[in-house]
RNA sequence: GCGUCGGUGGUAGAGUGGUCAAUUACAACAGACUGUAAAUCUGUCGCCUCCGGGCUACGAAGGUUCGAAUCCUUCCCGACGCACCA
């Protein structure tokens, strides 16, 4: 392939709607990628990374191949105004080190996709600009010492951390612009600031947003502060551009396609380049309907294990099996095209297609040997109806009721779950092929159960 | 601040003194069928049980009653209307 078509793929596999509508990106993007700033906006909390986050990460990770930097913003004050708990006052030391330990495990993660040092890539929280001192409350243990230089020697005076100017230092200590970036000029935005900004937009501009629009059809409230995300999320975009120098690049999901347009709308207000927008289409969850979350539980965790997440892509329904291709593989559009026309072919039987589908993620995530060893377990316990290699063991006591040690162990939630599994010939004794169907059965050697069809447990006795 | 209505199981949402562990739908789980797919059909879906029943639950705490998710009081939370302020 050559670069442009590479590029071509890059602005359009997966995305929704790219907006550039000059050019201006495009062209930085074949002159001068190395100058390129990209901006994805993150939640603050969310340890767990599944494949439908990866769709953009994928995508990110091409930008930096050309060298783009990629920028993470932590949306952690935005996060906080919506946080019904609604502390009013922040520690910044605090939570500063808490946000640095959730940005490990994220990285931790995203590792696994992105390139990490520092020429492409950064991350800063939003609180860094939006925090007001007067919010700022010190923490335990918290030090603000002034330093005062006189006649040559450096005098340390002790300052009351909760008093202005204490928390003006612990704020100063807590902005990564500082700390991090070393910028000599801190930005920040002030009520002011986003008041001057509110006056150049409009309320029809902000209804517009089809998530607000569908909700006042419904007759639901829209409250001020959810207007007002869009906005303040176009501010970030701003200070993005005077931190790094630009922001050329939005990047996120379908969903927030109107708040990275908001950027724009700001940036022109303060004279910026305005950044072009790419929103990529959301994955939808292993039922084939939500999209992917973890709250809905039909996701495919980055980290999940070769054989879960090789199990999970052959639960998706067929309709996905394209979607699949072409949002979580790097396998060639044609190819997609091929089977997408495959599908719609009686004689060729869609399991192969989603196996090779479970191969090729697998091996994204893990290794070809592991996506092979994965495909031949799979195939193994299911078509032809063996019991797995590796399976979970614990341990018992002979003599143990059978439905204790499974709930001992968290197998299953309660004795009664247990009693309507037996009733229902649930339960499969696999040392001996039969249905366990005494609910009283105790423990007298080791054993091998199947609950349901994929729950295998062995039972190791004392 | 005044007033009105409301807070029920994972979610939505019935029930307004005993027949309520609580209709129904969705989700979930299991069985059949399959390609561990989807769809469909069937069953289950608070906990414990010697399968007789027992225990804990309808925002929280008290009360009335033989008996309360249902009535009363107080409190907490939410929606709406009005007033006040701008």
């Amino acid at each position: 392939m050559t670069t442009k078509e590479k590029i071509d793929e890059m602005l359009t596999r997966g995305v929704g709607e790219f907006i550039d509508p000059d050019g201006t990106f495009r062209k930085k993007l074949t002159e001068s990628p190395e100058k390129i700033v990209i901006k994805f906006g993150i939640d603050p909390t969310r340890p767990d990374i599944h494949i439908g986050h990866a769709v953009v990460l994928h995508k990110l990770r091409q930008f930096q191949d050309l060298g783009c930097k990629v920028i993470f913003l932590v949306g952690d004050y935005t996060g906080q105004i919506g946080d019904p708990t609604g502390k009013s006052k922040i520690r910044p030391e605090i939570q500063l080190t808490e946000i640095q330990n959730n940005m490990k495990t994220y990285l931790d993660q995203v590792g696994k996709i992105l390139k990490e040092d520092k020429a492409v890539f950064s991350w800063i929280k939003n609180s860094d600009w939006f925090t007001d001192v007067f919010d700022i409350m010190a923490g335990p243990g918290s030090v603000t010492n002034v330093e005062i230089n006189e006649n040559g020697t450096t005098k340390s005076y002790p300052l009351d951390p909760n008093s202005l100017p204490g928390k003006a230092i612990l704020l100063e200590n807590s902005r990564m612009q500082k700390i991090d970036l070393h910028n000599s000029e801190i930005t920040s935005v002030s009520l002011s600031g986003v008041l001057r900004t509110l006056r150049h937009i409009t309320h029809s501009r902000l209804i517009a947003r089809d998530m607000f629009k569908e909700r006042i059809q419904k007759g639901e409230e829209l409250y001020m502060h959810e207007m007002l995300y869009p906005v303040l999320q176009g501010l970030d975009s701003h200070v993005l551009e005077k931190v790094y120098g630009s922001c050329d690049l939005e990047i996120g999901g379908t969903d927030q396609t109107f708040n990275m347009l908001m950027g724009r709308d700001v940036m022109k207000m303060y004279k910026q380049v305005e950044q072009a927008v790419m929103s990529v289409k959301i994955l939808e969850g292993l039922d084939g309907k939500e999209k992917m979350s973890k709250s809905l539980d039909n996701y495919i965790g980055i980290t999940d294990e070769p054989g879960d997440m090789y199990g999970k892509v052959m639960s998706i329904p067929d309709s996905s099996i394209v979607n699949y291709y072409e949002l979580c593989t790097g396998t060639p559009l044609q190819e997609v095209e091929e089977i997408k026309n495959k599908l719609t072919d009686s004689s060729i039987n869609p399991k192969n297609l989603k196996m090779k589908l479970g191969y090729e993620i697998v091996k994204i995530y893990h290794s070809a040997d592991l996506a092979e060893k994965s495909q031949h377990d799979w195939e193994k316990t299911f078509s032809k109806g063996e019991t797995p290699e590796d399976i979970k063991e614990i341990q018992s006591t002979e003599g143990e009721l059978l439905s204790e040690v499974l709930v001992k162990h968290n197998i299953l939630p309660s004795k009664s779950e247990w009693r309507r599994l037996v009733a229902s010939n649930s339960i499969h004794n696999l040392s001996n092929n039969t249905n366990i169907t005494d609910v009283e059965t105790k423990v007298t050697g080791d054993l091998t159960i199947k609950i349901g069809k994929k729950n295998f447990i062995k039972i190791k006795a004392k």
